[in-house]
RNA sequence: GCCGCUAUCGUCUAACGGUUAGGACAUAGGAUUCUCAAUCCUACAAUCGGGGUUCGAUUCCCCGUAGCGGUACCA
């Protein structure tokens, strides 16, 4: 053990310029006002170029849970880790998030400006902070110097895996820890690189319960590894960085994933060694995938699933609404009973509560995110169907975005059938699908082969149905009246319009008025399965419908 | 290996220790004076295994098993 003294010296021995002292940081960042019931939550993402849905899971609830209480919700970038930095990082953060509807009232803005008085956000610019306190806890004669290399690191693990006993920088093994102020002065003497690490005080025998706002109460094990605090470039990190920065920023629940669990025990020892008060814990289970065989779950994976990367949703345009809304289903699985009792509200009506989070990790589920697209998307007015498909092809399909911008009104009279009355259509699950719903209405999408019905409806008698049609087509009349011409014309043609009378008596009739229809369907849609026809006509216009028959007749030879 | 967390229909989940274990998505079938979609109805479908405690256990305890997470100068 050392004296006060000695950590005094070795304290200036390491940080020899370093005068700030913790107070005048306490000063620098004072207690913010919170009032009763107001949380003060941060998301603290990595820069890594990639924006994980996990990430936007996270980053919906943190700022979502800040907002409702009347709290500050904060970003704040980890970037402690040289190797991984990437160009544009921050930028990509913030407006991946953004296109979600998720912002922050303090934090970075993008790579040079920020908002809020307890920056800065960015862990890089945090340095001298963590020198301030890396030299207070050295002081406290709670952190040494550690000379120790890579390969005597890979040493005593190998012999601890060969004894059997748990790996690690600990008790007995943790050479520096015990080191005089000779020895440590020599290394200083030499330039060998040192990392500051924490003396840990812990006995891995010992156990103390915790709560944990989503888990409940937990019994863990106290810790007792001498983890690095400042690695040999001077950056701290994530177990450092964590308790300072969350303390100064005035954080009042740490909320974070479900991976940092293990480590709370750590963190316990580091906030207890910091002097600083602990901050209470929630920490939210993964979003998982069913593995290939169906057997196993794993965590979402950016290299083998594409739906774990944000873009896959920007590029299908998936409605960025519904993402949410389907993430807010997973966060309070009650959110859905909510949904269906409040279908006119936004989801930023309802209230999300931490106490509700489920403890096991949920599986990511494409389909029912679809139902929620498709239900989302058929609430929009046709105009809003418009905008986002336009917003979407911009982006991604140069000849839809061409059509919807010069053809404006024809494309709102398409996205607006069947979007009134009693029968909704719901069948646009993503923007991307708007030019499936096109494709019939402009000549240069529509399909050049037509669905075959000639199975049940042979050639001659459906160029004569199209001929007899011609002649009554109007477009003057309503669907009511539409229908029943097409009744006449089957009545006549000798196709009956009574389901049941056919099925009593097949051989009395050609086939159905169902038939008929199809065959005007097939000729003008050149599908078997389409929208109300009559609406689709409608917006088609005579001259193209006409066009059509004509063309179908001339295809059928 | 060691440490920790978790376990209800295929999926997301609900159920003061007492329910015919509920709902939603998916699937299958049916209805709907044009197809598809939608809508409505119906069906199918679960408490991981074994021990306790209790009059009574999905719920509490123990032991297995499985899944997940951690075991870095990454976060």
């Amino acid at each position: 053990m050392r004296t006060a003294e000695q950590n005094q010296e070795l304290a200036n021995l390491l940080f020899p310029n370093h005068h700030t002292s913790v107070e005048e940081l306490f000063e620098r960042y004072p207690k913010r006002d919170v009032k009763q019931g107001e949380m003060i939550l941060r998301f603290a993402p990595s820069p890594t170029g990639f924006l994980h849905i996990g990430s936007v899971y996270t980053g919906m609830v943190c700022t979502k849970l800040a907002k409702q209480s009347g709290g500050v919700a904060i970003l704040r970038i980890e970037d402690t880790d040289k190797k991984r930095e990437v160009e544009n990082g921050i930028s990509m953060i913030v407006n991946g998030l953004n296109g979600f509807g998720i912002s922050f009232d303090e934090g970075p803005i993008d790579e040079k400006n920020q908002r809020g008085e307890y920056g800065p956000y960015m862990q890089s610019q945090r340095l001298d902070i963590y020198k301030t306190f890396a030299k207070d806890i050295v002081q406290k004669g709670n952190a040494y110097p550690c000379f120790i290399s890579e390969e005597e690191l890979e040493l005593i693990r190998k012999e601890q895996e060969s004894l059997g006993v748990r790996t690690g920088y600990y008790g007995k093994w943790a050479k520096w820890r015990d080191a005089s102020i000779e020895e440590i002065k020599e290394e200083l003497g030499k330039g060998t690189p040192y990392v500051i690490r924490l003396f840990s005080t812990g006995d891995i025998n010992n156990t103390f319960e915790m709560n944990d706002l989503i888990k409940g109460r937990v019994t863990l094990r106290e810790n007792d590894m001498d983890v690095v605090l400042l690695k040999s470039d001077g950056f701290p990190t994530y177990h450092f960085a964590h308790p300072i920065d969350d303390t100064l920023m005035g954080i009042t629940l740490v909320t974070r994933a479900d991976e940092w669990f293990p480590s709370v025990p750590l963190h316990f020892e580091i906030f207890q060694k910091l002097g600083l008060q602990q901050i209470p814990y929630a920490h939210f289970s993964p979003l998982m995938k069913v593995d290939n065989e169906g057997k196993s779950k794993r965590k979402l994976s950016k290299r083998k699933d594409p739906e774990a990367d944000v873009s896959f949703y920007i590029d299908h345009g998936y409605p960025k609404e519904a993402v949410i809304e389907y993430l807010l289903n997973l966060a309070n699985s009650n959110f859905s009973d909510w949904r269906i009792q409040n279908p006119e509200k936004t989801y930023n009506d309802f209230t999300l509560k931490i106490e509700k989070f489920n403890k096991a990790g949920a599986l990511f589920d494409i389909v029912k995110l679809s139902d929620i697209c498709k239900d989302y998307i058929s609430k929009l007015t046709a105009q809003q169907v418009y905008d986002n498909s336009l917003e979407w092809a911009k982006l991604h399909n140069r000849q839809v975005e061409k059509l919807l911008l010069e053809n404006k009104e024809y494309c709102i009279k398409i996205f607006n059938i069947e979007r009134s009355g009693a029968k909704i259509r719901k069948d646009i699950v993503k923007f991307e699908d708007c030019k499936e719903q096109l494709s019939l209405f402009f000549d240069e999408l529509f399909p050049d082969n037509y669905e075959d019905i000639q199975e049940r409806i042979s050639k001659d008698i459906q160029r004569e149905i199209i001929k007899e049609y011609k002649k009554i087509y109007s477009t003057e009349s309503s669907e009511v009246e539409w229908f029943e011409k097409v009744k006449d014309l089957s009545k006549r043609l000798g196709f009956s319009i009574d389901r049941k009378e056919y099925e009593a008596s097949k051989e009395k009739f050609k086939g159905t008025v169902g038939d008929v229809a199809m065959v005007l369907r097939v000729a003008i849609t050149g599908k078997t399965k389409s929208p109300d026809l009559f609406q689709v006509m409608s917006v088609l216009g005579e001259e193209k419908v006409m066009d059509r028959l004509d063309r179908y007749i001339s295809k059928m030879v």
